[in-house]
DNA sequence: GTCTATAGGGAGATAGAC
DNA sequence: GTCTATCTCCCTATAGAC
């Protein structure tokens, strides 16, 4: 069944743990995403970021699409983590405070993922990703409410604006992340102070 | 000299004149960049919009990247006429002023270039158009002083990605340039209060 | 200003050996 | 888990006719 070159090999590499590939190929995406852009990159650059063969990829992921998905996966988890925390305050405006804060603390620690936002092909993919949309509809909720006026949903989408630059932005990678969650809460909190829902 | 046939083209085909193929490229370039990105996009997917070969899109613009710049011309052009504004006003007060409101019409005026600076690549390349540096860095100026703290900087970049998707954004096309205009201004002009240049 | 044709290369993806 | 080899298609760009 298993030969002793087979046991040694678990000895010898124990880098080679179940989904350390995978997670090596991730990180070496999200590093050519965010330089050349989702379509500026090709399988064989992920690859050569590697050492590694096209094939070799694609023995991780099925395709391009699953790879992106697959940066994108531990901010969506995160949106809907924000958004069930937010869902257990029980007056109004300590949902909107959490949810606003939720939001944040995503930017801050998967900044690396709002590279997949960047490009327009890879946005409308993570689109037709329910969980996405469930997540940042909830979030609207508590913010803007279900029924925002026209105003509230500009200020939401400028607020996007500058929360997707904090992630993107090279001049505000320097920037320590307790700064910047600062300057976002209070940034995000006078945008949308005159949409709070109502109690 | 001129032919018939030659002088019967200007009759009847007053379409033709000089710079309207040229243009017509630049707006199907401008659409299918905001579609699918500057890397997403195709000198086959330009000529299929318009109807005609690549080789007639490549008599009009000898690369992929002339197309970009021409696309960032307008609004490049745009900036630059802005800092040249604020400049002929004397006190710095007014000098803020008009570089924020200026900053905010040529996004409300040339939203569409905003596309390329959605692509990381092309975004780099035009980092190399000294007319583009040159014109920031003077508004910049303006707006939060030559040596800018930390939070200043912050602010400044957070107000970029406020104003990028006002150009980007699907959602805020639909807001008219009015409504958008005066929600821009007062944001900009919340974000940056904080540190504009002392007098 | 537009066409056909072509060069030279890279894309995503798959098959099958080790 | 990685490799070589290959398929098919599309890419940017150029040459030269009309």
């Amino acid at each position: 069944m298993f030969s002793a070159i087979d046991m040694e090999e678990h000895v010898v590499r124990p880098i080679g743990r179940r989904g350390e590939s995978r997670a090596r190929v991730l990180e070496a995406a999200v590093k050519l995403f965010s330089e050349n852009g989702v379509s500026g990159t090709s399988l064989r650059m992920i690859a050569d970021e590697l050492g590694v063969t096209k094939a070799a990829v694609y023995h991780q992921f099925a395709s391009k699409e699953e790879i992106v998905l697959a940066v994108a996966q531990p901010a969506v988890d995160g949106l809907t983590s924000a958004a069930d925390h937010a869902e257990q305050q029980s007056p109004p405006h300590a949902r909107f405070d959490a949810a606003l804060e939720g939001l944040v603390a995503v930017v801050i620690q998967q900044r690396a993922s709002a590279v997949v936002i960047r490009d327009p092909v890879a946005a409308r993919l993570l689109e037709t990703h329910s969980q996405y949309r469930i997540a940042l509809n909830r979030i609207q909720d508590f913010l803007i409410g279900s029924e925002p006026t026209e105003e509230a949903r500009i200020a939401l989408a400028l607020l996007g604006g500058s929360l997707f630059v904090s992630g993107t932005d090279p001049a505000l990678i320097a920037v320590g992340a307790d700064r910047l969650r600062a300057t976002l809460q209070e940034t995000a909190r006078n945008l949308l102070q005159p949409f709070r829902p109502p109690a």
